[in-house]
DNA sequence: CCGACACTTCGCCATGTGACGAAATGACCA
DNA sequence: TGGTCATTTCGTCACATGGCGAAGTGTCGG
């Protein structure tokens, strides 16, 4: 049962269903994911950490980048059908949809210059879900 | 998105998977439920909000008693693949298979009774999964 | 009507979670 | 070897969640 707990709790999350979406069209590394997101990458990954405890991602390092791709064998035994459930569910849905477009059009970027690119120079401003303040806004308050 | 989020929290927590799993045999009213985990009234009702609210279930008023079941046609689109997926899973858990056995016993008893008994009184001690401590618990410390 | 009873709502507490920034890690390149 | 850069780990904060008991709601039987 704690297995299971696990993976549907993953998915329950909505920043890692829309990163379980992106990872549906291949292969991403952490910066990509961040940039289509628009988090620090601190938050991404972690929430990469959690999906792979789960069992429905693995990671697979590539030289200074870690690729992370949904498991085809995973160790988690309800995994399987939880990614298959995802995978016919919310292709409509607005947030997937851009994240989709927003993920071709950095796809367009090298990854050698992506990552050291400003978050206000990438294509699109990104679509946040939900924040608490940051600590600055905080500290303004 | 919403939706989808709302049905895979709701599924989520391992309670609500076991009411989930018991209401597969069938509709149950709240304090039969409650008696199968042995939790507080109040704490079911919750469980049971929670779940109608996700569209996973629907409750139909039965003179004093109110039926909680599986719904048929939910308002939630995600609702159906959500329960197929659960229907596969987890027949052969350890703690679904006791609440399975501890419901028959349950179901023995008749509805005007089981209420007024004392859970010290039902078929085996009640399976709890993760208690934080009571009060009462807490003032002894 | 009024008490009993099934259930829900409310307020509280402890713990879990998701966000961030700063510091640590580990791989490449000069 | 030392610097740079992608990623992870750690510490912290605000908020969400799951448990309980007490009080409220609504239905039946007397």
């Amino acid at each position: 049962m704690r297995d299971f707990e696990l993976a549907l709790k993953a998915v329950g999350d909505p920043t890692r269903t829309r990163i379980l979406k992106l990872l549906e069209g291949g292969g991403l590394c952490v910066c990509q994911v961040q940039a289509v997101l628009g988090l620090a990458p601190s938050t991404v990954s972690k929430h990469l950490a959690i999906l792979k405890l789960a069992g429905l991602v693995e990671d697979r390092r590539d030289g200074r980048w870690i690729e992370y791709a949904l498991t085809r064998e995973s160790h988690n035994p309800h995994a399987a059908r939880v990614l298959a459930l995802l995978a016919g569910e919310l292709d409509r849905d607005a947030t997937v949809v851009a994240d989709r477009r927003r993920l071709r059009e950095i796809k367009a970027i090298a990854l050698t210059e992506l990552c050291s690119l400003p978050a206000s120079k990438l294509p699109m401003p990104a679509p946040s879900i939900r924040h608490p303040r940051t600590r600055k806004e905080r500290a303004h308050a």
